[in-house]
DNA sequence: CTTCCTGCAAAAGTTTTGCATTAAC
DNA sequence: GTTAATGCAAAACTTTTGCAGGAAG
């Protein structure tokens, strides 16, 4: 999954908008094109020098619903977005609750099944249809921590 | 930790509050007890009939300082907000996508450990200094289920 | 009494929407 | 050619801030 050729993101992107009656436009590849060379998730302020601001937020709502790219929740003010997990591997993230930046993570292969299954037992339990998980890391960044904050 | 009584949790907060400098007034008082009797975390809409919107910003951001509060990200509009959870015990999240309704859960502490261990060791090849982890469900909840949603 | 908190109203910031024009098919 | 996407500007919404009056210590 990751390293995955442009061309083929392209396929894909445009596979998933199709299905949903979308048009994979110029504004909506540059978004893919940029969320695919950036390490960590994006604002929409780092996003709206391909896009205007209110094409941006309409396209990124296109692309999540079509299962291109996901709404990623920090402890900061705006929205920041990455391209779908099956797209790119599944990872979380470290997340300084200082600065904001987010940083992409693995864990063990392992750690990843015995979470899965032990959170299916618990939504079986709630009724609660699962979709995904979200494991993520809460703190301070080198460089904050470096700066004393 | 659950089922603290409330008197407990007043001197708890009480405490941590005038470590900061800050007082415990009626306002304050009014956030920590809603907090402690609801189920989930708690939408700003939710806490307005207590304290207007701008004091429960103001107090909230405060009360979130001195450790006694902690904010939680959603997949809604704004933020939500919990007691913290050494008051109340480590707790996770059930996230309906649809309606955004949170509902608490558990996992078993022998899946804490090894999340905490496989994040420690993550956390120290990437120089980040964690505070803690956020491990959430995202999905669909009964109702929206059976709603068709 | 002195300091900090409150509550109103206004400001700042983020996200959504209306509409005429332009691009996609 | 027809339908849908774009980009601008304005609106809606969430969160933060200024300031006069009131509560806490």
């Amino acid at each position: 999954m990751i390293g995955r050729m442009a061309s083929d993101l392209d396929t894909a992107a445009e596979t998933r908008l199709r299905r949903e009656g979308q048009r994979y436009t110029r504004g909506r590849r540059a978004l893919v094109a940029t969320l695919s060379t950036a390490a960590t998730p994006l604002a929409i302020g780092e996003l709206t020098a391909e896009v205007p601001q209110s094409s941006a937020y309409r396209n990124l709502a296109v692309l999540e619903q079509a299962g291109v790219v996901r709404r990623v929740i920090t402890d900061g003010d705006s929205a920041r977005f990455e391209l779908a997990e099956d797209l790119t591997g599944h990872h979380h993230h470290l997340i300084c609750s200082s600065c904001g930046r987010v940083q992409d993570v693995e864990v063990p292969p392992s750690l990843e099944r015995d979470i899965d299954r032990a959170l299916d037992r618990l939504a079986r339990k709630a009724a609660f249809a699962s979709v995904h998980h979200r494991l993520d890391l809460i703190g301070t960044c080198r460089d904050c921590a470096a700066a004393g904050r």
